[in-house]
Parts: C-alpha cells; structure tokens; sequence
DNA sequence: CTTGACCCTGACGCGACGTCAGGCTGCACT
DNA sequence: AGTGCAGCCTGACGTCGCGTCAGGGTCAAG
C-alpha cells in the first residue's frame, strides 16, 4: 500500500505519514524504484497502535520508545491501552456528571463552589499525570526492565495460559456433547471459569464485559468460526452460557 | 486571587493563564498596584468554560468565539458540552470495545482485517469532524446566528420553563402531603413528568440519568435544602421516587 | 503523448504552551 | 532595618505535531 490508501484507511493525513517516516517512528518497510513508500500489514499494525497510544496523550517520542522496546509485545500494549481506556471513560463519565450537576444546579438557583467545579480536573493532571503515569506504569525505562521480569512467561507460561483457555473450550464442548443446557448451573459455571481464566491470563473482565465477549461470539463469524471448528453449535453455546452467567451475578 | 492560587485550583500552570491572558482569551479582571493578576469569580467561570473546551479539542481562538458570543448564555455552553462529552463517551466505549475484540482474537489466534481494526479512528476524522462538527453547530459564525434566535426564550420562555419547573416541585409536595406513597404509580407518574420537562427544557435525559440526579438530591447538602426549603422530606420523597420511576421503565 | 491524479523532498508556519533570564514584590524572621 | 525567599512580572526563544505551500518526478488512462 502506498501513502495515500494507508492515510484514507486509518484517517490521517498523508503529512503525517511523512512525519512518523521522518522522526522514525514508522517507517514503512520498503519502497517502490520510483521511491514511492509502500507500506506493509506489519506496518498497519504499528500505525494501529501508535495512534491508540497517541490517542491517549503520549508524545510521539515516548511512543516510539514503548513499540520499540522489545520487552513488550503486543498483548503487553493492548492490555496496558485497555487499561488507559478504561481510566479515560471513567474520566469522561466524570465530567459528563459534573457538567449534569452543574446543569441542574443552574436550573434550581443553586452555585456551585469553585473547587468542586474544578475537581474533575483538578486530580488528573497533578495526579494522573504525576503521580499514576509514573508510578502506575514505572518511568518507562525502568519500567521496560520490570516488564521483562514479569513478562518472562512468553516460554514455558503462554504454554500453560494457552491450555488453561483449551481447557475451559474443552469443558464447554463436553457440556454441548452431553446434552447440558447452556442455561444450566452446570454450562454458567464453566462460563465463570473462562471468565476468571480471561482475568487471569490476560485482562481485568467483569461479568458486563464478558457478556459483551459472548455476544461477539455469535455476531463474529470468525469467532464463531473458531468454535465451531471444535464442535458444531459451540459458538452459541458458549455464547449463551456466557451471557447466561454475566445475568446472574447481579 | 492571584496566579499561583488559581493554577492550582484548576490544575493548569501559571503559563497557561499568562498565555490565556496574552491572547485575550481570559483576561483577570483586576490587577494589584504592584501589576499582580486578580482573578475574581467570574473569571473563574469563564476558565472553566475554556478548560472544558479546550478538553473537547477546540482550539482557542474558537474558545474565545464561542464565549464572547452574547448569543449563547451557561446553559447553552453546558447542553453542547454535555452532547460533546456523551459523543466522547460513546467513541471511547467503541474503542474499549475494539481493543477488547483485538485481544480476544489474538487469544484465540484469529487475525482482524485492517479496514475492521482501523474503523474507529476511521469514522470520527473524516466524519465527526468535517461532516457533523460543521453541520451539528454549524460553522460556528452562522451557528451564532440561529443561536440567537432559537434562544430568544430568555424573556417568557423562561418564565414558563421556570413555571413548569415548579409545578412538578408542587405536585411532588402536594403527593408527600397527602401521604402518597414514593414508589406509588402516582409518586412514579409526577417523577417521569420532572424527567420529560428536563428533557423538553434543558437536555436529554434518559431513566439511568435521571435516577443519577435522584441520587443527587440527596448526597448533595445544596439540592437537598432546595427540596427542604419547600417541605421537609421532600428530597428524599423526589429521590425515592424518581429511582422507582427509574427502576420501571427497564 | 498528454493529462490529471498521486508521489517525492525541502522549508516555512502555527498553535499552545514550556522554559529560561532578568528583575520587582510581599512577608516573615531576625 | 535588613535579609531571605517564595511568588509575581515581562520578554524571548524552544518544542511538538503536524499544516501548507513550492518545485518537481511518476503513473495509468484516454
């Protein structure tokens, strides 16, 4: 792909391009005689998730340092994006009810005093950006040593991550052979195990979230293709029991 | 106050206010003998304004259009920054979403197509950014314009917003006299009229919001004595009821 | 073989501040 | 009355992430 697909595939500007190509943060793996860039799925990958990471406030420099570092891979960025995004929702689900308060106390007559007004942003800057960007994720030097340390699973641990998933995808399919009810107890409490083996393994998955997992699982044929290859009708099985579990830990 | 004190109430540097300063965008209102900035209430609302704005990617000389405009009043500023954040919140939830999919198919080793995995950053550029943020509010010099005249309410049309506003405060302290019962269908059917006047009068208000501001009512020490002020009990009468209001239109 | 869309590399500009430098102010403490 | 020292002032230059030309090559279609 050269510039100008790549800029209407991820909506940036072919300038930028130029720029990340420029201050290396991406370049493209390989150019046409002409000298035109062409652009390949490895490098859509990384544009992918510098503008995640961009998105999220990070000077392009600090970027690059975090792809480049060969200590995180990419569950390692996803996880951590994850977790940045969920702090911006909450964040904006701040304001949004601090802007209603306000709205409703104008409607009322009643002011507001200076400080709570400010509060929404008051503890993200000296505090987000201080205290937790810092300290939550390390100064990112030191923090790329830690990350090695407790990412040295990528051996022998991703083996046993991977069987545990295989496991609980084991169960499930057992459950659909012996006739269980995906509603059953017995069909939840599998779900609850693949639930927890997700939290685990790879991210924080309340049982919302992993409702919204079963879903996708029968409104994504490739995730529905990945069930099915291992039984006929498990995609919609798991998916119900999933969802089934998700309702009743309310 | 002073510089230093205001930086730290709303969590921005002294740089930051010597620029707004600068570019006319807040000037304080006073200043000391000695040349000191003074910055009086009113200045700090107009800095929350810019702040919440300029949260919402305005650029500052837009900022300063928007506020200056005589045409637009604080609830005006506050109903277009509640639709701003709730588009944010709706965008950022989308890519919560995409980068749990992401992780999901890499655990499960299935790979996404880049049009799929671009597509959030895809359609807020090109779209909400050309399309709906010059036709939502217009081009901002023409948007003034029709402002002014869809807000031309502020003589009567607030009177009678006002009017309405109370009279769902007295059928609320008429029903606590009469010893109707919060969570009666009646008690319900005044809290659903208080929600479809807001939403009519000031902002979109769905059920889970309006039980938000319920909760309010009673957390908050200055909505409570507004309610209190009226008849005793009455905020914990509104509370109640609107949560069951609420509570039955799942 | 021309035309128009697309690509290249400089190079300058800009918005929103950060970061000194050099100097006044205010107040507490001796 | 002097002496700090934190806090305020005004330039002025630097930075980051691009936008925006300028001047010129490239490529598929007609």
């Amino acid at each position: 792909m050269n510039v100008g697909e790549v800029s209407a595939l991820a909506g940036v500007t072919v300038r930028t391009l130029h720029h990340y190509d420029r201050i290396g943060l991406l370049s493209p793996s390989g150019r046409t005689p002409a000298g035109y860039r062409q652009y390949g799925p490895a490098d859509l990958d990384r544009l992918h998730q510098v503008l995640l990471y961009r998105e999220l406030g990070f000077p392009l420099e600090e970027v690059a340092t975090l792809l480049d570092d060969p200590g995180a891979d990419t569950g390692e960025h996803l996880r951590r994006q994850h977790a940045l995004l969920r702090d911006r929702l909450e964040r904006t689900q701040a304001m949004v009810a601090a802007v209603e308060k306000e709205m409703e106390a104008r409607a009322m007559g009643i002011s507001l005093t200076p400080e709570e007004r400010f509060e929404v942003f008051g503890d993200w800057l000296p505090e987000e950006y201080e205290a937790e960007a810092e300290q939550k994720w390390g100064d990112t030097e030191a923090w790329a040593q830690s990350r090695q340390r407790t990412r040295a699973m990528t051996k022998e641990d991703w083996l046993r991550v991977k069987a545990e998933g295989d496991d609980v995808e084991r169960r499930f399919a057992e459950a659909l052979r012996n006739g269980v009810p995906a509603h059953s107890e017995q069909a939840m409490d599998i779900a609850e195990a693949h639930r927890q083996q997700i939290s685990r393994n790879f991210y924080d998955c309340p049982p919302g979230m992993h409702a919204g997992l079963g879903r996708m699982y029968v409104e994504d044929e490739r995730f529905t293709a990945h069930y099915e290859e291992i039984a006929p009708g498990l995609a919609q099985y798991v998916s119900t029991a999933v969802q089934a579990n998700a309702a009743r830990q309310t």
